[in-house]
DNA sequence: GACTATCGATAAAT
DNA sequence: ATTTATCGATAGTC
């Protein structure tokens, strides 16, 4: 009973009542479902979509395992749930792959590769270029989560983006505990060039409705 | 007329005249080999490795694209190349995701979930946090790059780790542009307590040998 | 030299 | 049984 009941839970939802049965009776010949093509928009029932995500979200780990160990290749791979549970994945671990994407610009300028063998040696200018880069995120992250910017087919609903973001204000109004070291000088630097890369970031992500899938990009 | 061209044009070039069944005969005889099963490991020829890195990896981001779109999910996939080249994939886009990825602890304590709603405000302490977390990256990349730490099916080599790592001094080497500014300060606070976290994240890498495939942990 | 596009065959998943 | 993701080989692109 449960298990019927289930089943037609799960069912197409233009078949849940007896009359879709009497027109479409052959229908309930569900002995072989085999794969079926699945329509690729958000799935309404709850449960499902959890169950969905989970499962695919293993497959996709798995997959990413497979193309590091088969082609030597850094991989990383962060999830959000709709709850807001973090699950991430990375060969040879998630924050090294995150850390390096970071620093991207080492070696790359216009798709100029310099870096000939194993860089060794982390030029000091990258990881100030890291720190803008870093930052920059923290806009397009603080403004994404308070008012949603792209992102057209998904949970959140995009409205109107606004387009203010000349000045930060927003993230270091915290009280300096103990502070005065030199190591933090440079990262003013980093902040100098900032600004302008922050609003050209946030224009071009409003721009861009739907998702991200970059090659290099000098990302600027 | 023409269709007959058309077919003619569309049939496998190789058997299109008497000669070349008299001539290569047995060469011609390479039946396509279709999907074979291969062996999950490094990949030999360095073409056929690059071939399928590309493929793969479109693979993959189709696959967390359907993912975003099926689930409501945010979704970043970082990789690199072989030869140090970035691709990554991201819904709504690979920075906000990562900069999230960076964030986190936020609404989360030892799966805990406190988070209810659509968070609006960054907490400023978490922002610390990140930075701690941004610091630590950058010393696992430094140490992973320069004598490869865990990682034993992969293109590098993995030889004996290092384990010295009670002081930083390699990444603020930098000279002080033109600096001076509060907005710093608090960074200062950050680095506090990442000596000590730094250390333990490494030695939790070193010890960890494949790959990371975390839930939730806390990540300290 | 590294990366991409395409094609036919087919293993794998459901 | 049908859909999908590769595979191998190769031609073409950056």
């Amino acid at each position: 009973m449960e298990e019927y009941l289930d089943d037609l839970r799960m069912e197409d939802q233009t078949l849940n009542f007896p009359e879709d049965f009497i027109i479409e009776p052959i229908v309930m010949n569900k002995k072989k479902a085999g794969k079926q093509k699945i329509e690729m928009k958000r799935i309404i029932n709850k449960t499902s979509r959890q169950v969905t995500f989970t499962k695919r979200r293993g497959g996709l780990f798995k997959k990413a395992s497979e193309l590091s160990s088969l082609c030597g290749s850094e991989v990383a791979i962060i999830t959000f749930s709709e709850a807001g549970k973090l699950f991430s994945f990375g060969h040879p671990n998630a924050d090294a792959v995150v850390s390096r994407y970071i620093n991207y610009t080492r070696g790359v300028e216009n798709n100029n590769i310099i870096n000939g063998g194993n860089g060794n040696e982390f030029g000091t200018s990258v990881l100030s270029e890291q720190y803008k880069r870093v930052l920059s995120n923290i806009e397009v992250e603080k403004k994404r989560s308070d008012h949603v910017i792209g992102s057209s087919s998904l949970s959140s609903n995009g409205s109107s983006p606004r387009g203010d973001n000349s000045e930060f204000g927003f993230w270091w109004d915290k009280p300096i505990d103990n502070l005065g070291l030199l190591e933090l000088e440079q990262l003013k630097g980093s902040l100098e060039g900032l600004r302008d890369q922050v609003s050209s970031r946030v224009n071009s992500i409003n721009n861009n409705n739907n998702y991200y899938c970059s090659s290099n990009s000098t990302n600027r």
